[in-house]
DNA sequence: TTGATATATTGACAAACATCAATATATCAA
DNA sequence: TTGATATATTGATGTTTGTCAATATATCAA
């Protein structure tokens, strides 16, 4: 037979259903050019300020579109905004981010 | 004038379009709960010896989807596979890896 | 050569996604 | 309150994606 010469007699799923979900959803999150820079922008910026405003013009690309982007990005927990005034305060959840590096090592 | 009492005055793009989109594609083939679990099963194999058989008992999905799976992650060069024989043998690519985590920190 | 097996490709389809225009909500300033 | 602005939501549309059945290609063994 050469499925028991070809397979391991039993390797074990890496992780559960739902864990993968998860982590997934956070790679999916970066999986898209505009939130890669989106997610940069945010992280590399030393005062950590930052209005969806600028995103649009930078990244050329509508505020609807841009406020979607920041959300799927804000579900996978990517970043976390703080409303004051009118705008939002987005910085890195470095929590997330190193759970993250975490599995890629 | 909000624009200016929001934006700051000229922040640069934090890299050109085809990087962003070459990392992009490298963090969605992770944006996949199957793909997810491909690679975890590849790169904690301590042989490295694979073959597709294997993963379609365990992921429960089709051979062609398998297949499919497999060439998203070999063309984000996340993987790598030899075929000999029939079989393929798969590995990651660690120094893509590392890459990717170089950008996260 | 013939049969069995490992993997890839094609074609089809439903679901998810990226995008924008239009509209809504919330906050500040006058 | 009224006007301006920052952000979110809705609805629509074209594109991409995940999936499988069917088929093709490649390799090994008898």
């Amino acid at each position: 037979m050469a499925i028991a010469a070809c397979c391991s007699p039993e390797s074990t799923t890496p992780f559960t259903d739902g864990d993968a979900a998860t982590l997934a959803k956070v790679f999916a999150a970066l999986g898209d050019p505009i939130r890669l820079k989106l997610f940069t922008l945010i992280a590399r910026d030393p005062s950590q300020e930052v209005c969806a405003c600028s995103f649009v013009g930078e990244l050329q690309r509508s505020q609807p579109t841009i406020s979607h982007h920041l959300k799927i990005l804000r579900e996978a927990e990517l970043i976390t905004g703080t409303k004051r005034g009118t705008w939002i305060w987005y910085s890195v959840n470095t929590q997330a981010l190193s759970e993250v590096r975490e599995f890629l090592s």
